[in-house]
DNA sequence: CGAAAAATGGAATAAATATTCCAAAACGCG
DNA sequence: CGCGTTTTGGAATATTTATTCCATTTTTCG
């Protein structure tokens, strides 16, 4: 037959990837049947993804130990017309965004800190900041689990103090409009309410460091007489650890002295949300 | 003189920043005595400090609008031996946060409507939109002047219930930490502690759609009394603000029932932690 | 105003980097 | 085992990118 007809089996022209995620797919699905070389490559790739956008050729070649040339081929079965074209897509998604922030702290520190503006801009930023670490961090699996033990809770005990309590309160508020019966431990009076636990009920605690004390003796006590205990917490090395049955972390960027919440505050309403309608 | 002597004066060999953050020293330092393009150089990259491990020389040319070799000339100013050396700290010091925020957004909107990671997922952009709708949509005259009325005030009374009482507990919690006197009124035992307000003092007052009777009725009468109130709502045409000296609106979107909070917290740190350093 | 110094822009060159090509090796199969 | 096919490595080439150099312009200062 005529040229035409000559067609490259394995190198599909024009299906380039356009998104880093579109990238990830196409690798997943033929890496399993790529000969020796072509399979170090892929493997090496989607092991080091993020160092493509300022790597050369020679470099990544280097690191998944194969020729320059075998890299280029790869690069080609995945669509792109070569390295360039690939490199371009990490270049270009890498949108940055944030400006480093331990930088942006320092500067309204000696520039116009008084400004309340400039403050809010600063909240803002550590709100946002917040809200995208949590979504990239989220332990799935965990929050899953938390739902879980709370959804069999007979009555949910939520305690947290100081800076916590904001999120206490709220998620209080959150359960009583889905009728899920819980308690808020508020520490008025200084009456514990430790003897309200009964079995069968559960405990959500919420403290960051500088951890509370009664937040930390009330989950103990829980853990002590057989009850679950959920901890929203802001490390895995929280004393919390030691007596809960699940952990949620929420990495939080303070901006000076004060925590945004943001991310807290989304962590807990989906939680109480997703407890509300497992009840159901 | 011979050869040693003729020394450049502005180009200190070997003093090349190591780190980032000498780099960022460097770059303030010397960025005031440095003439007209030098100084478009400095300053472009200043702002666009991330992009120069995946920019090409002309590229970052092009964006700071001098030619190819003005910023040559500026790497060497750095202490650079040219741009490449340059790059080389920020390539080494690059590391994106992958997966991305938005593709892993996605997937966890993706994980199956109504699990918990899919609500997840939906508040935390609920909590980013807000934010980015309060930076955009952010009276900076009224906070201004909300700052001045507290500022002023002898003892800052801060009333917020229902889904406003998060807000006003870490209201609260700010001023205790910045030694700003305030009250909070959380309405204990249904006491309305009416009768604290002293002249002198001033309101701050948070509700939202549907408003609480009891904290529009404390703003009404601290207004009757003759003391500034400032208001933190949703709308203008709340109805605090017949009574209010300075209103704050704020943009919040809501998922579900809910409303994420983090644009109203933000503006209440901003406000608390304005209203403290005024009061120095 | 005029001379000396500094700064600038662009063209020329050097270096690094990507890409192609093809001969040799490995592999699959009758 | 031997023939056709696929895969591989590296040398040759093309392209992009960095860097230098110098004629021209602008600024500084007596």
């Amino acid at each position: 037959m005529d040229a035409a007809d000559q067609i490259l089996p394995d190198a599909p022209r024009g299906a380039a990837p356009l998104t880093v995620e579109e990238f990830r797919d196409r690798l997943a699905e033929i890496t399993d049947d790529l000969p020796r070389r072509l399979r170090q490559c892929a493997d090496f790739i989607a092991a080091n993804t993020d160092r493509i956008a300022v790597s050369t050729v020679a470099e990544l070649a280097a690191g998944a130990e194969v020729p320059p040339s075998a890299l280029m081929r790869f690069c080609q079965i995945l669509g792109f017309s070569g390295f360039s074209e690939m490199q371009k897509l990490f270049r270009e998604a890498y949108a940055p965004g944030f400006p480093d922030y331990s930088t942006r702290l320092k500067n309204l520190k000696n520039g116009g800190a008084g400004s309340p503006s400039a403050l809010l801009g600063e909240f803002i930023e550590a709100g946002r900041l917040s809200l995208e670490a949590l979504a990239k961090s989220a332990d799935e699996a965990a929050l899953a689990h938390a739902v879980q033990v709370l959804s069999g809770a007979a009555t949910v005990h939520v305690v947290g103090l100081r800076r916590a309590f904001p999120v206490a309160t709220y998620l209080a508020y959150v359960f009583e409009k889905m009728s899920v019966p819980a308690m808020l431990h508020d520490g008025v009076g200084k009456l514990d309410h430790r003897f309200a636990l009964r079995p069968g009920d559960a405990v959500l605690a919420i403290t960051f460091a500088p951890y509370s004390e009664e937040t930390i003796a009330l989950a103990q006590d829980a853990h002590d007489r057989g009850l679950p205990v959920v901890a929203l917490t802001d490390r895995l090395t929280s004393p919390l650890a030691r007596t809960a049955d699940a952990i949620l972390t929420v990495p939080e960027v303070d901006f000076g002295a004060f925590r945004s919440l943001s991310a807290t505050i989304a962590m807990a309403i989906a939680l109480a949300v997703a407890v509300g309608s497992a009840r159901d």
